[in-house]
DNA sequence: GTGAAAGCGCTAACAG
DNA sequence: CTGTTAGCGCTTTCAC
């Protein structure tokens, strides 16, 4: 191991002439130095490349500056866009996101625990694999939680949630406006909280339209697995006119699948909604009508509930809902007649 | 600010009956204590729900455990990919990202500031704006650096890059190979240094085959810029019959322009190809011709590398380049007769 | 406004 | 194997 040869304020205050008091008071906000002192310790910090350690500081001040956010690498693909608006509304509130993957439900207590060892001020978590007991033992630590796109049965913690119901519900009326009648919901896996909250919004979307039993499948939110589903399905039932697809990647899988191999056109034949309104859904061959999520207002909520969160701590939790917007694109038709 | 009911390891020691430096103990891989010692402190660590404090065990070890990540959000499209999967190699030699983003040139002074105050074990920069003055002031402080896809013109610090010049020659003599003649060269933003990177891979290319002056147009990385530079290349100048793109989200964004405003097709009448091997590349509506970077052994690399020199600060500077890999989809065909 | 002194929670010699 | 002790680099009273 290297013994980084580093200077400290003692060493400043030394060559500056100064006490070691002195050197720290510079380098805290809203504290009174005269000019003088101000001038001899930021000139010897200079010379001596003088940085202070905010791991002493974190010591003292029993708040790190850091959040963390736990992802899944595995997880929706909106991922990337969300993790980097976060970071930047995390970085303008003067703070740190310290990064955590959890990927299997065993990572859970090691993730938890490295988690608490770091002192973080608040985490934010936008994966699954996070039971109420995950944030319990968070509680028990006074260390606030905002969950992204994930909201527990009994709400005793913070959330910030795109409304997907709401958003299903304006795709599946636009469906219903086209007059189909034969639907297929193509679901995102089973352990996913996103997945299951839009699958139950497609289903009350259509019950509300008197159309029950509606077929599922299940994907993996991917592309290929989109694919798979469709076209195994295809093998052995009818095909829908319209097919409610859990997010844009496997919209646009089923698309390629029906032009492809089905040798159907989209939306002449068949009908497709995605969500999330990622970049490649307004791509030409696809222009896909979904619903596209806040990022920006989910992210930068997340955030400010987290910060007061950690400035109040007995603010009761609050779940913030967000509508969608929605997309028009050209992946919507009349259903065909001799469907019927 | 909430007093935190931290329970430290003199609370343990007390209630457990036994030394403060004995709980120390217990939580320290590789350092021996009596059985008896070690459930005594385990039951009562766990009814006190006491987590050793990482910070301040961070102060004394001179070693914080955490990675700073720098990655602008302008960046690349594959980055999301890239910081999942530096986040598990890194988790994997248990330590932890820190994340921090770099979007313009002015953040630099303050985000530097920022990684040398936390105390870092070491740096992978995945930006941009990163100029030998901030390198120098990373080993002033004896934290290491590795580069990924960027390299110093002086080699002084250890970088990892796709070798873009040996990706761009595959693509370029398939092109060659198919009788290609008239090319345009879609380059990224000229501050990235992977645009410049390919743009100069290009070209060496194309000169190597006898082809100078090549005509190049610059978009930002994304599709919309794509079909804008396209659009306005074709306003004023004779169409290309094939487009080298900087990366594979131009590349879509080209043979979208192509298809619905040039209203030509893709490949029979222009040939296209891309950088990157993004999922998109091989969706049936493009199916390109590009090359895909290694990034599990690139990540891998750039964090052994920062690793071995965190553990090794004087391993001299070192530069590894991983040759990309071709992927032939359905974007080149033979260039047109007619055209020559 | 300044300096002295007491910790923050832990690790790491050092005796016993 | 265990307890005692001295810090890591800083912030924060408290006198002056």
């Amino acid at each position: 191991m290297n013994k980084k040869n580093r200077v400290t304020s003692y060493d400043v205050a030394h060559a500056a002439g100064v006490s070691q008091s002195a050197v720290s008071r510079v380098y805290r906000p809203g504290v009174s130095v005269s000019k003088k002192t101000r001038e001899k310790v930021l000139k010897a910090a200079e010379e001596l490349g003088y940085k202070p350690n905010a791991i002493a500081r974190m010591l003292i001040n029993q708040s790190t500056g850091m959040i963390a956010v736990i992802i899944s690498s595995r997880a929706n693909v909106n991922f990337p866009e969300v993790l980097a608006q976060l970071n930047k509304h995390i970085a303008e509130k003067n703070k740190r996101v310290l990064l955590f993957t959890l990927d299997d439900a065993e990572q859970l207590e090691t993730v938890i625990e490295q988690i608490l060892a770091y002192q973080v001020d608040g985490v934010v978590a936008l994966t699954a694999h996070f039971e109420p007991d995950s944030v319990t033992q968070f509680a028990k630590h006074n260390i606030p939680v905002v969950l992204y796109n994930r909201e527990l049965p009994d709400h005793s913690v913070s959330s910030v949630c795109c409304n997907h119901d709401q958003g299903l519900r304006m795709l599946v009326d636009i469906l219903v406006n086209h007059h189909h009648q034969h639907f297929l919901i193509m679901a995102g896996p089973k352990d996913s909280d996103v997945a299951r909250a839009r699958l139950s919004g497609a289903r009350n979307a259509l019950l509300s339209h008197g159309f029950t039993d509606t077929n599922v499948v299940y994907g993996d939110y991917s592309y290929d697995s989109a694919r798979e589903c469709l076209s195994a399905y295809a093998e052995k039932n009818a095909l829908p006119t319209a097919i409610i697809c859990a997010n844009d990647t496997m919209a646009i899988g089923a698309i390629d699948e029906i032009r492809e191999n089905l040798n159907l056109r989209v939306p002449e034949d068949i009908s497709v909604v995605g969500f999330d309104g990622i970049s490649a859904s307004s791509w030409h061959s696809y222009q896909l009508t979904t619903v596209s999520q806040p990022t920006y207002f989910m992210t930068k909520a997340a955030v400010e509930t987290l910060v007061n969160l950690i400035e109040s701590p007995d603010i009761p939790p609050e779940t913030r809902y967000w509508p969608g917007k929605l997309i028009e694109g050209n992946s919507v038709a009349a259903a065909p007649r001799d469907n019927e």
